[in-house]
DNA sequence: ACTTTTTAGTGAATCTCTTCACAATGTTGC
DNA sequence: GCAACATTGTGAAGAGATTCACTAAAAAGT
């Protein structure tokens, strides 16, 4: 996956003089730290002071949402990239863990879709490559014929655990930069978010609706 | 995009009581806070503890990097939501940001790939997007016949214009609800763990390579 | 009991982004 | 000069997820 993060780590690290009297001087990402000791990157500062001409305030937002999603964005890659041993996708891994938890009566496809916050329509795909994978298997619902049951197969629990494994090994090198206490304020500030983030989701909806 | 989130609610909510004594009790993401105060979500926990048995060290760096994903996951999702009254994508958004950082003179289309942390084959998707909707324009480089120059035309300036409204109203209800001295722990934990993250994924591409 | 509404799962099409392959052009080293 | 290499942008194909439409079955309303 994206191995053509060679090309932007090239262009990151480019910040060729040029014509800096021209109206447009070259973006680059760096991480710098502010009067108080915390970072904050320069390419998002650069466009929020120069083109937006926003206040303080709206800065400090923009960038914190832009952090945010950026970190989310390259974790979750990273952790693609990681699965890529196994031989499934990190969405498939996730879909696995959940089903693993319902253990030998395993459990019905929309319960997945409504952990993983996915679409019921990604999990008939998620499954589809699991089962054919040996990972899990599909039986009927004895009790709602609509239904379709999930189950792991044994081979699905080996996989499980070497997926563990190697996702822990990941988090742990790269969460480690972290302080417990930091740590537990990002799970925090994530959940907050997470939470008024769901909420607007629903009243963006309502009132669209 | 994702109406379906009504079934992740449904779901979210349901905690039926069922047979609780069977091996898999049922998943449901909810928000509880700790003996610190600190929030986290009782669907990652119920994995992490029952399943993977993990330790306290690797729980709260397993479900803090979970907290990060899903909300910058679901932050992008809100704000992609947001744009579909513009009429362009959120990446449109970002790169219509970037290519307006240049002005009158434009540029090349590699350097907004930089920017936005993403493929050059990306960026000409985008650009064709842009291009088509008529808020940029293809100009050829004189001082290089391989390089396409990319620049603003007025339409996009007004489309620009109206995107940083619509983002911006979006993100201040959202962030709105973390204190200042909370936003910028956002933003320094996030760019931090960024940091980690590229360093990280450098390495493992030299290890694999 | 029987109509109406909701729910479970999937096919088809679409969207964003990625990787791979490639042609055209620049750049470097000899 | 010129051969080897690197870079710029894009076509083709594909992975992951979404929406929409639809069938079959269950639940609710009457």
């Amino acid at each position: 996956m994206h191995n053509d993060r060679r090309y932007n780590e090239a262009m990151t690290q480019i910040a060729p003089p040029s014509d800096a009297s021209a109206e447009g001087p070259p973006l680059s990402h760096q991480y710098l730290e502010d009067e108080r000791g915390y970072l904050y990157d320069t390419g998002f500062r650069e466009i929020l002071v120069r083109l937006a001409k926003a206040d303080p305030e709206t800065i400090t937002r923009t960038e914190a949402m832009r952090a945010l999603v950026m970190a989310g964005k390259h974790l979750g890659q990273l952790l693609e990239e990681a699965m890529g041993d196994i031989g499934i996708g990190h969405g498939q891994f996730k879909a696995l863990m959940c089903i693993k938890n319902y253990g030998v009566s395993g459990t019905q496809m929309h319960a997945i879709a409504g952990y993983l916050n996915v679409t019921p329509r990604n999990v008939t795909g998620l499954v589809d490559g699991l089962e054919a994978a040996g990972l899990v298997e599909r039986v009927a619902d004895p009790a709602d014929r609509r239904a379709t049951i999930v189950r792991m197969t044994p081979e699905g629990e080996n996989v499980a655990q070497r997926g563990r494994r190697v996702t822990d090994t990941v988090i742990k090198k790269v969460l480690g930069i972290l302080s417990d206490e930091e740590k537990l304020q990002l799970r925090h500030l994530s959940l907050k978010l997470l939470r008024a983030i769901d909420e607007e989701s629903a009243n963006g909806r309502k009132t669209h609706a």
